[in-house]
DNA sequence: TGCAAATTAACGACCGGTCGGTAAAATTGA
DNA sequence: TCAATTTTACCGACCGGTCGTTAATTTGCA
C-alpha cells in the first residue's frame, strides 16, 4: 500500500518530464503534482538522478521483455522482422511519455547510470541487428549497411511516438502496418536500387 | 567588427546546448568559453531564451533556403525527391548541432517564440508534402497517408545527425544515396505491399 | 509501543538578469 | 584640426529567487 505514493511520484514525473523535460522540471513542481511536501519525495527515492534513472532502466526492461515476447516462437524472417517492428511501434505508442524520456533525457543520468542504460539500448538494438543480418543472409532482405539500417528503423518508429494523440484516426495497428511495409520494402530492395543507378 | 564576440557566444552556445542541452547550460558557462564576463552577454542577446530563439531562427531559414535551391530547375519528380531528401541530409550532417538543437530545444522558448519556429518548420515540410503528393498523383509514387510518409522522411534522415561523426567511413553523400533509395523504395511500394497481404 | 511515512524548516550553491561605471572608438561640429 | 560628445563593448558586484538536498520532528496505523 505504501508504494502508492512511490508510484504516484513516478507517474506525475513521467508526465512532467514528458512535457517540460527533466531539467525544466522542479523537484518543487513533482512534489506538488504528487499532492506532498517536496521533502517526502527523498523518502522514496536518493535524488532527483535517481527517479529519473529507475524510469530509464524500467522503461528499457519492460521495452526488451516485450520484443522477446514478440519473437518467441515465430520462425519466418520477414513474420520475425513485422512481428518486431509491431512490438517496438505499440510499446512506443501505448508508453509515448516514458519513451519520448528515454530517447531525449540521457543526459541528466551520471556516467554510471550513462553506461547502463546505453548498455540495455545497445542490447535492443542488437535483436534488430541480428534481424537485418540474418535476413541478408537468407537473401530475403538485399545486403547493406546493417548498422544504419537498424538506426533507421527504430528511429522510423520511435518517431510515430512524437506525433501520435491517442484519439486520433489511426489506431496503433494500423500505424505499425503502415512502417512495416515501408521498411520491409526498404530492407528488400535499397541497395538493388543503388545497383540500377 | 564588432560581431566577433556576437558570433563567439553563438557558436559556443551551439556546442553546449548540443552537448549539455538548454537548461543544463548556464549564462556564466557560455561567458566563460567565450571569455567574457556573463554580463556582456546581455549586451548582444537580451535574454537567454533569445540567444536560444536566434540560433534556431536562422538555422531553419538556412535549411529551407538550402532545400528550395536544391530543388530549382529540377523537373523530374523522383529526382526532386532524390534532391531534397539529399538536401536534408547535408544540411543535417553539416549542420549537425544546430539541426540537434532545433529538433530538441523548442521546450526553451517563449510561446511567440514557439509558434514562429513552428511555422517555419510546417513550411518546410509541406515541400515535402507536396513532393509525395505529386508523386502519387503521377503515379511515380504509391498512394499513402501524406502526413506520416513525410514526417517518416524527416525523421528518418534527420536521426542520422545524431550518430554522424565527420570522420567516419561514410561521407554525406554516400549517408544521402543510403537514404533516397530506402525512402523511394518505400514510397513506391509501401502501400502495394498492403494490398498483397 | 514501534516504525513507516510524512511534515516543517532550513541549508549553501547557483540561477538568470541588472546595476552603475569605464575605457576606447567613432562621430560631431566650429 | 581638434576638442566635445556620443556610442560601443565590456566589466565586477550584486539582486531576488529557486534549486536539490538534508536534518529534526511529527503523525498515524499495526
Amino acid at each position: 500500500m505504501g508504494n502508492n505514493t512511490k508510484e504516484k511520484i513516478r507517474t506525475v514525473s513521467v508526465d512532467l518530464f514528458f512535457r517540460k523535460g527533466y531539467f525544466a522540471t522542479s523537484i518543487s513542481e513533482i512534489a506538488r503534482g504528487s499532492g506532498i511536501q517536496k521533502a517526502s519525495i527523498y523518502y522514496h527515492y536518493a535524488s532527483k538522478e535517481e527517479l529519473l534513472f529507475s524510469i530509464l532502466r524500467t522503461t528499457m526492461e519492460d521495452l526488451t521483455a516485450c520484443l522477446t515476447d514478440s519473437l518467441s516462437g515465430v520462425r519466418d524472417l520477414e513474420t520475425r522482422m513485422r512481428a518486431a517492428i509491431n512490438s517496438h511501434v505499440r510499446f512506443h505508442l501505448e508508453r509515448q511519455k516514458e519513451t519520448f524520456i528515454a530517447n531525449s533525457e540521457l543526459r541528466g543520468l551520471t556516467s554510471d547510470h550513462y553506461r547502463a542504460i546505453v548498455k540495455k539500448r545497445d542490447n535492443y538494438e542488437n535483436i534488430f541487428q541480428n534481424l537485418i543480418r540474418e535476413g541478408s543472409d537468407l537473401d530475403v532482405f538485399a545486403e547493406g549497411d546493417v548498422k544504419i539500417l537498424s538506426y533507421a528503423i527504430l528511429t522510423l518508429c520511435t518517431a510515430g511516438a512524437s506525433w501520435f494523440r491517442p484519439s486520433g484516426r489511426l489506431t496503433p495497428d494500423e500505424i505499425s502496418v503502415i512502417y512495416e511495409n515501408f521498411i520491409i520494402s526498404g530492407l528488400r530492395q535499397s541497395q538493388a536500387e543503388a545497383a540500377e543507378v
